[in-house]
DNA sequence: CACTCTTTAATGGTCAGACCATTATGAAAA
DNA sequence: TTTTCATAATGGTCTGACCATTAAAGAGTG
């Protein structure tokens, strides 16, 4: 086969891309060039599939895939069409959580990614967290007092922990919190978590109280004190799991 | 509207899902619960289609969406079909990029998150590095030396911190920095970069020599150091790239 | 038998054209 | 003016077809 007698021993290494991946990259160079915008909308699907030259079916696929990458959002009937979206983290935790699905991490590896990052953001949080900040944080505690069902408290939990990462200013923080709260939720179960998550209540008050005083050591412990009890409950939760 | 004179007042909450989401949804589901697994194979498209009692296409934009969340790979040809993957943490990093791209990510906050991790990465490793680890730090940091291109360079230099992150035996940590690192290349540009880089070199060597001396605190300010360096430079060009 | 070449069938990728459901808009009617 | 209804635009889905690639079975050859 290679026995060729011409003298171009190197052909051109040619490969067979598909149309919707060729169909996502234009967009997404166009988004990273800033041609296109959140809040943009792209042409209709039928006028698109002209553009580029393929079939209605082909810009279909490009088109879920970025809405998929929650890049764009499909909006149906008259003067709907497909719109840029503004940033949003979902699609990171999805992916996140789709990798811990596949793959084989372990909770150990979960729980001490988190246990270490929340040591920064309490750090961070300390230095730069806001009145306002440290009111909602409150608030955020109060309101968790006052419901009723465990879902709902742990939906406070998470918008706490969320919350926090906010103080820190930077929001790389929080997308990285929202993924292993996510992800971790799943194995937050069982019978005695709900007093497990009334006796944790008060710990966020006494956070919001070394935060304030600016004591960063405190409040760091305070944190490890705190999720070291969730993972305790969370790591027996999963070997009973694991048993049954 | 809502003045109906029935003793029914409120509606089932209905919502129209389309069919793509079910499709995903269920096959996600079977991921979460083992029965789908890293190797297996699903049956070709034209019979999914008949199980699932959809059309090829609705079908087709399902497979489209795993597949660019990485969880099944599609092979065309006899025997093909679509595969589950083992997992890669490509897509986060993909889906983190989407993010900065459409949001409003500062540098500042890039960088930062990437000075707190390596601190982490950095004490964890210094911790639980083996040598074969060190060692495969320091022919990375020689191979730098012998690459001719600041590309090639370049990815010596994804490779030192991957290899480092994973000395840290926690995959979590792997991802983050990965996405950090692919992000920030996009504004590792510049005429003066070359030189940076070759000075960057030494430092390597500097701090797999404090990892193996178990000198936390000298390995933890050697990376603040070098990275504080790359980011001096990341940012004096991102400046540099705005007046231009 | 061993090896090479050809054929064949399975399968994903693409295309074309159609119909349905939803939605905004404007015209018609009250 | 307000309500109702027709209309057109648009995404979601369906059907059926053809192409390109691939692995495996079969045919031919030494």
């Amino acid at each position: 086969m290679a026995s060729s007698p011409s003298p171009k021993p190197s052909f051109a290494p040619i490969k067979t891309r598909r149309a919707f991946e060729v169909i996502c990259e234009q967009i997404r160079e166009q988004l990273a060039a800033g041609t296109l915008k959140a809040g943009d909308k792209l042409p209709a699907e039928r006028e698109l599939a002209v553009e580029f030259q393929v079939s209605r079916s082909a810009l279909r696929e490009a088109l879920r895939s970025l809405e998929v990458a929650g890049i764009i959002r499909n909006v149906k009937g008259a003067k709907g069409g497909a719109f840029v979206q503004t940033a949003e983290p979902d699609r990171i935790v999805q992916a996140m959580q789709d990798y811990v699905h596949l793959g084989d991490i372990s909770l150990g590896e979960l729980t001490e990614a988190r246990l270490a990052l929340q040591d920064i953001i309490v750090r961070l949080a300390c230095a730069r967290a806001t009145e306002t900040d440290l009111a909602e944080l409150e608030a955020i505690a109060e309101r968790t007092k006052r419901e009723s069902s465990v879902e709902a408290r742990y939906a406070c939990a998470v918008e706490y922990y969320a919350v926090l990462a906010r103080a820190t200013k930077n929001r790389i923080f929080g997308i990285f919190v929202d993924s292993l709260s996510t992800i971790l939720h799943e194995f937050v179960r069982g019978p005695d978590y709900e007093t497990l998550q009334q006796s944790l209540i008060e710990s966020r008050f006494k956070l919001v109280r070394h935060l304030r005083a600016k004591d960063e050591e405190a409040a760091v412990a305070e944190m490890r004190k705190h999720l070291e009890r969730v993972h305790r409950h969370v790591r027996k939760n999963s070997k009973a799991a694991a048993k049954g």
